[in-house]
RNA sequence: GGGAGAGUACCAGAGUGGCCAAAUGGGGCAGACUGUAAAUCUGCUGACGUACGUCUUCGGUGGUUCGAAUCCAUCCUCUCCCA
């Protein structure tokens, strides 16, 4: 499996597919938000003649109603990796989303998922009664997570608040740390820009998206604005434009701000992973050596 | 030519004698992260130092004062009004 990750606007997609026709292998998208139909624009989805020129999986193939997750891709990717090795040497998998790479090549604890009535309820005690309150019962349940977790991060705390609820046991001793293992090798490969160069390529961008149509694809899933899908960049903005909260050139605006924070989050991630090969944009040379090697070494 | 007002950190902008290295917002930087991850959260943003701290700042210069971003003088720049 060749992997090529890089912030959102790296051109990774382009990468992506150059690889992947080079070896005749499928696309399997690692991106949380591009798994969605009626997202095109606003996730950059591969356009048309990527999407022709290698078979794409992980692209539009949830509703944006459907319950998905990083446990849920690690299944399903894993299944269809299962099939697609039997008749392909090389996948290529492409996508930004950190954590879907990790729960890809390393895979997730096996942490049961959500309950959507324990979450709602959960998430109604934390608007009336506060995190303090959840925070609390997590010190009780799985103290020793509670004394490393983020307590002021309500996600963090809900969840494990959430397994130790469900489960009767701590979180924290539901977590391995331990990477499973894969049959199948893994090539990481980075594309990394000039941080003020990949900004005004986000800027761009995001005048694009807006060009092609952006505010009538969010009309369209207005009905859906509240569900997780949804609450993506490029979308919120341009809802609160649609609700009237703020004017176009504001949700433009905004659209760009949340994207540039959004690729710094994502490059603050990828740092840490020591085993990502770096190239410069462009340089088709670096990747095709790094791709050509690792090939031959599988043979 | 006459009159009024304004110049504050990367930007906007508050502060009108000590509590000011200077509110707040914007922009930025760094970080965290295991079933919501394009989400969520944290710290920093004059310089040097881990830190108590030290040093240099509020257009320029010179003064008043124990003490000045704040008061006075003068110069420079900008905006507006009258001609």
């Amino acid at each position: 499996m060749i992997v090529v990750l890089g912030p959102t606007g790296s051109g990774k997609t382009a990468l992506g597919v150059d690889i992947a026709v080079r070896f005749g292998a499928p696309v399997l998208s690692a991106d949380s938000r591009q798994v969605y139909r009626g997202m095109a624009i606003g996730t950059a989805q591969p356009d048309a003649a990527q999407l022709a020129a290698a078979k794409h999986y992980f692209i539009a193939s949830h509703d944006v109603t459907d319950d998905f997750s990083c446990a849920a891709y690690e299944r399903e990717a894993l299944e269809l990796l299962n099939r697609l090795f039997s008749s392909h040497n090389v996948v290529v998998a492409v996508g930004g989303s950190g954590l879907y790479i990790d729960a890809l090549c390393q895979g997730m604890d096996p942490l049961p998922d959500a309950d959507p009535r324990l979450r709602a309820e959960l998430m109604v005690r934390l608007d009336s009664q506060g995190l303090e309150s959840l925070s609390k019962q997590l010190g009780e349940l799985d103290p020793g997570f509670y004394a490393t977790v983020d307590r002021s991060n309500p996600r963090r705390v809900l969840r494990a608040l959430e397994i130790c609820l469900q489960t009767g046991r701590p979180y924290s001793e539901l977590r391995s740390g331990k990477a499973n293992t894969r049959d199948f090798e893994t090539l990481k490969i980075g594309v990394m820009w000039p941080r003020e160069v990949l900004y005004e390529r986000i800027d761009r961008r995001v005048d694009e998206m807006v060009a092609s149509g952006l505010e009538h694809e969010v009309r369209r899933l207005s009905d859906y604005r509240e569900v997780n899908a949804l609450q993506t960049v490029g979308y919120r903005e341009m809802f609160d434009y649609i609700d009237g909260r703020i004017d176009l050139e504001e949700a433009v605006r905004l659209i760009k701000r949340n994207s540039r924070r959004y690729a710094k989050r994502q490059m603050t991630w990828f740092r840490r992973d020591g085993s990502i090969h770096w190239i410069a944009p462009g340089d088709e040379g670096a990747a095709e050596k790094l791709v050509e090697n690792f090939v031959k070494r599988q043979k």
